[in-house]
DNA sequence: GACACTTCATTCTAACTAGGACTATCATGT
DNA sequence: ACATGATAGTCCTAGTTAGAATGAAGTGTC
């Protein structure tokens, strides 16, 4: 995570507020997460988990942000929490299946509703609608000329 | 970090792209701060020394992205690497003051341009100058909107 | 001058990170 | 039937993270 210390050139007097911005809204978030008595890995898991059948690790690896190999750390402690049960999938050995429990179905509904409507606020003071639509047109096309490149 | 899966409203729309449009550049940056034998922390501290006199943990700490208890190890590693060096503060035995060896200053110069040059064209092919412009405008009120509310 | 604050850097813990290595399992082509 | 290659989850390493605790060294007040 560096920052140059760039005043002059237009284009990349965006790239520190585009850092601010999102360090801004992260440490708020974590925030908020780490009063629910979650980190903002294992909340990722719960809230991607939520609402579905479960999914196998690679299937959640890829939804939430957290790589497969930090997954299986982040998973085990979730199932220290009673959060979370890993089960067989049948006909693939290979695969498990990541459920909620009813214990983390429970911490879901709770926390979700919650969490979003704790973060809302922080937009809708910043940005008018049609700010916001702006904003998210030009932030997917700085992530797609990223993206793009790879 | 998560990532609320919500399509409907205005203002959380803008919260998916800007986790997004930061990843994207952050995975870009991080990609070619590896290929420099540097980790992101550790090129941010050179980088931030680069072109001053030296600084102390505190203020180092204060500049760049990394907390006072990360800084430690991170300074470490760089002595070991013999990019940086500790030296004592005359008047304060508390300070250590930390500067740039003469292979420091060396790979500043050699890595600071030749960074800009490579994250700067996925800035222009993004955004016009208007583009830009907006952009850090709403990027500045986002950011000034969580930072308000501490 | 002695007391309580504050600041500085370091140390510690639990958790996370990417990425590569490893093992088991499955799918495919011959 | 069997080797080849792909996939799934786990494990490993080095480094980072926040936050709290520690101890040393300044500062301020009475």
């Amino acid at each position: 995570m560096d920052l140059p210390h760039l005043k002059d050139d237009p284009y990349l007097k965006v790239l520190r507020p585009l850092v601010e911005a999102y360090l801004a809204f992260w440490r708020e978030d974590s925030r908020h997460i780490k009063s629910l008595k979650l980190t903002p890995s294992q909340f990722d898991v719960i809230v991607t988990l939520g609402d579905t059948d479960g999914m196998t690790c690679a299937e959640l690896s890829h939804a939430t942000l957290v790589t497969k190999g930090t997954l299986t750390g982040v998973l085990d402690r979730l199932v220290a929490k009673n959060l979370i049960k890993r089960e067989a999938v049948s006909g693939d050995r290979r695969c498990t299946r990541i459920k909620l429990t009813e214990k983390g179905e429970v911490l879901f509904r709770k926390v979700f509703a919650a969490h979003i409507a704790h973060i809302k606020p922080f937009f809708e003071r910043a940005l008018n609608q049609k700010d916001a639509e702006q904003a998210r047109t030009l932030l997917l096309r700085i992530r797609d000329s990223f993206q793009e490149a790879r």
